[in-house]
DNA sequence: CGACACATGTAACACGTTACATGATTTG
DNA sequence: CAAATCATGTAACGTGTTACATGTGTCG
């Protein structure tokens, strides 16, 4: 639902072709979420067939079709800024059912998959710091504040990610202490704390 | 993927039937990824189609079809052990996009989305903490492990979305001094600090 | 026996995704 | 003119999701 939603936002602000919306949305997540232009189309097409859009006038000169929203639309985008997302349903996150799995299937090396895990998540937050230097330095006070609080959002997932993989680690080693049941579970030490600050706050 | 990938992760643990696998994955969870059982066999089907696992025997004699991994699959399972999971193609987080669209139509009360999500988060907060103190306290050592580390996954990304809201607030109080454009943002104080500890570490 | 729960399975649909086809405009 | 770019559109497929149909035990 997240790229209807999202279109219907952007149809918000103002009517728009297939092709501008694309990039509009991409400017704002700063290509964090890559939209193929197809899935535009496809999308519009069904936001048409469920009455939230209209084509504004045919293609203009260059071929391009403005949509806009209708009522219904209006409508429907009032009813999601008002309401708040709800995280009672959340989309499973495959990092997580893996480790709840992992650690109930006999021969697995839990810990190194946090390890890894670990590592790479450090990675991408590394990347992400980068990226957030780069982008405040450059322009002054363009419009890129969407794209910065999507990227502080990352970080601010990334570092919860990181302190529960920790935690993890953790508490795998305890449990491991108390029941030694097979395998190569070698001392990892505590390691609970790090990261106690970051970016974070 | 998430479906796909977590029954075969069952099924490196040992063979089983469909309502079985529907069962053993929502206990691992503690329910907050109910699983259709429909799903689940739909899910099954995929998986013999594509080589991954295979019927053990027909049914017994009360119908059930236990499911075993082919070599491909266990192949496939020890790949996905192996590889983290990458946080470079995270699916679109609804939140997060409606916040970085809403920015940037005029007329959208922000502030007041902010105000509402966190509030719900908050919210949300409180059940999971609930949850964490009734799921710790009643069994001494079941095998409720995997559902305590979803528990305290979930935790941890509630509390990184409400630092990141309240950043985003702060942030936009910033910019509406900075810019005036229109509306009503009736300073809301800076607001940086809070939440600094919780469960977190 | 009848109601209930268990178990399997299927049909239909929604959304997301990619690859491809087509036409128009710009530009070297 | 040829190539690149922009723009629209479609076909095909994958996963996730629900609703429904069917059969089989169990138990009051």
């Amino acid at each position: 639902m997240s790229i209807r939603r999202g279109l219907l936002a952007l149809l918000a602000r103002e009517p728009m072709y297939g092709a501008q919306l694309r990039s509009e949305f991409e400017s704002r997540t700063g290509g964090t979420w890559p939209l193929n232009v197809g899935q535009v189309y496809t999308t519009l097409a069904r936001l048409e067939r469920d009455g939230l859009v209209e084509a504004a006038g045919g293609a203009d000169e260059e071929g391009r079709i403005d949509y806009r929203l209708t009522d219904l639309g209006r409508t429907e985008v009032q009813l999601w800024w008002a309401a708040p997302v709800d995280r009672g349903d959340t989309p499973r996150d495959e990092l997580v059912i893996k480790l709840a799995l992992a650690v109930t299937v006999p021969g697995v090396d839990v810990q190194r998959i946090v390890q890894t895990q670990r590592t790479a998540t450090l990675r991408h937050l590394q990347d992400l710091t980068k990226l957030k230097r780069a982008t405040s330095d450059e322009a002054g006070d363009r419009n890129e504040l969407p794209w910065l609080l999507v990227l502080d959002n990352l970080v601010y997932a990334a570092e919860a990610e990181i302190r529960w993989l920790d935690h993890v680690e953790s508490r795998l080693a305890r449990e491991a202490t108390r029941a030694p049941k097979t395998h190569a579970l070698d001392t990892a030490g505590e390691r609970t704390d790090r990261f106690t600050e970051g970016a974070s706050r």
